[in-house]
Order: C-alpha cells, then structure tokens, then sequence
DNA sequence: GGCCAGGACACCA
DNA sequence: TGGTGTCATGGC
C-alpha cells in the first residue's frame, strides 16, 4: 500500500486545479508538434533557448531538403546541416548536437528508435543525459513527447509561473522541480503531456509582466506573473 | 536598437 | 560547486 501525506493530497488538488484552468483556457494541445519521433526529437534540440517559430522554420528546412530521416541526418554533412538550421540560432553547435544524438542512435540501438524506446525510462534518461548536447529538459522532452513516457518535463516557464505561484522558490536544481511534479500528480503520460504543453501555452502567451494580463486564468490579486 | 525565446556546456575561481 | 560567458537567429 502506497501512503502520500496530507499536504501532498492537497498539492495534487492544487496543481490539478491549475491544470484545469490552463486547459480550459487553451484547450487540449495535442502536443508535441511533430509527425515522427524523429521530428520531435529533432524539435527538442533545435527549440533550446529559442522560440518554437525560429525552430519551425528550421525544420521546414530540413523537410525541403528530405533532410529530415535518420539516414540523411547521418549522412548530411555538419556544415550543411548547419545552414539548413540556421533559422533556429546557434546553428553551428545545434548542427553537432543533432549529429551527436543520431550517433547516440546508432550506436546504442542499432539506428532503431523502436528499440531505444523499449529501454527502460530512468535508463534511458540516464543515457541521453550522457550525449553531449542534451540535457535535463530535451532528454525529458524526448521521452515524453517522442517516446510516450510518464516523464514531468521542466522548464523555464515552469519555474518562473509555479514559483510565482509560491510552488516553488525559483532556484530549485531541475530534478527537484521535477520531483516536485511527480511526486503530487498521478503518473500519466496523457496528463504530463499536456500538462507541459498547457504551461508553455501560458507562459508565452499570457504572461507578461506588463501590460497586466488580465486574460490569465490564474490571474489573481496581486498575482502577476512575471518572466 | 534592445530584449527575449520551450538550454547546454566549458571554463574559472 | 556555483557563477559567468558563449553559442545566434528572428519577432516584437
């Protein structure tokens, strides 16, 4: 039997509560925006610290030129992997980061993203975490949004909203903020999925800290969010 | 023209 | 171990 304190069952309430709301605001994302695991991984590197248009252009790229299949990124020179992205900024790092994961592929899983998402999550979070290039977030965000596993994707917007919400502090390391997540909210893929994608839309949209944003559905007295 | 965006890493004290 | 600099484009 699975004991969870008094407050955590009030937590749980709270951010369930807040997810509501978000949901109600934006409706349901249907999150990532991607057609393959590959696409979606891709978007995950390419979208570090840069707004998700730059990326979208970034990938039509990449489909023009049939780029985007884990033979042509294997095969692609880095320099013109590097132009086709370039609209995503820091386009030459992100050139090699994208080399370094399909490398990751292939030589952990034979080049078979079937195979790397039968691993185990925590083994494979650890093994992502390994490549270089990726970090917490991407990692998180490609086992959840291209692998379909139960994993609270964090970032940047998830600190400066839930810390002004008085969740969090606001320095909290990332995996005690995702800890935060995991241990309140039942473990569903659906939920964390959207979860995640309901605070990106309202970290982008909404949040600003002026004009106030009297559309914010968490918009209370004195509760602004601020970036 | 300045600020910011769905991070991560290298370097240094 | 924590702070700082670097990578860079495009929208507002």
């Amino acid at each position: 039997m699975i004991f969870v304190s008094g407050w955590k069952v009030r937590d749980r309430k709270r951010l369930l509560d807040i997810y509501g709301l978000m949901k109600k605001a934006h409706g349901h994302q249907g999150w990532w925006p991607g057609d393959t695991p590959l696409e979606i991984a891709v978007g995950a590197i390419l979208t570090q610290n840069t707004a998700w248009t730059n990326v979208e252009k970034a990938i039509r790229c990449l489909k023009a030129a049939h780029a985007l299949s884990l033979a042509r990124l294997r095969a692609i020179p880095p320099a013109r992997l590097a132009a086709l992205i370039r609209a995503s900024g820091y386009y030459t790092v992100k050139a090699d980061r994208l080399k370094e994961f399909i490398a990751f592929v292939d030589a952990r899983f034979g080049g078979s993203f079937d195979r790397m998402f039968s691993c185990d999550p925590a083994e494979l979070r650890g093994l992502l975490l390994g490549v270089k290039g990726i970090g917490p977030e991407t990692a998180d965000s490609i086992l959840l949004y291209a692998g379909g596993k139960p994993v609270f994707v964090v970032d940047a917007y998830t600190k400066r909203i839930f810390g002004r919400l008085g969740f969090l502090g606001g320095d909290e390391p990332y995996d005690e903020i995702q800890r935060f997540f995991t241990e309140r909210l039942p473990v569903d893929t659906a939920l964390y999925n959207d979860y995640h994608a309901q605070i990106v839309m309202l970290g982008k949209s909404v949040c600003r800290p002026k004009p106030r944003c009297d559309a914010c559905p968490l918009r209370r007295r004195g509760c602004v969010i601020e970036r």
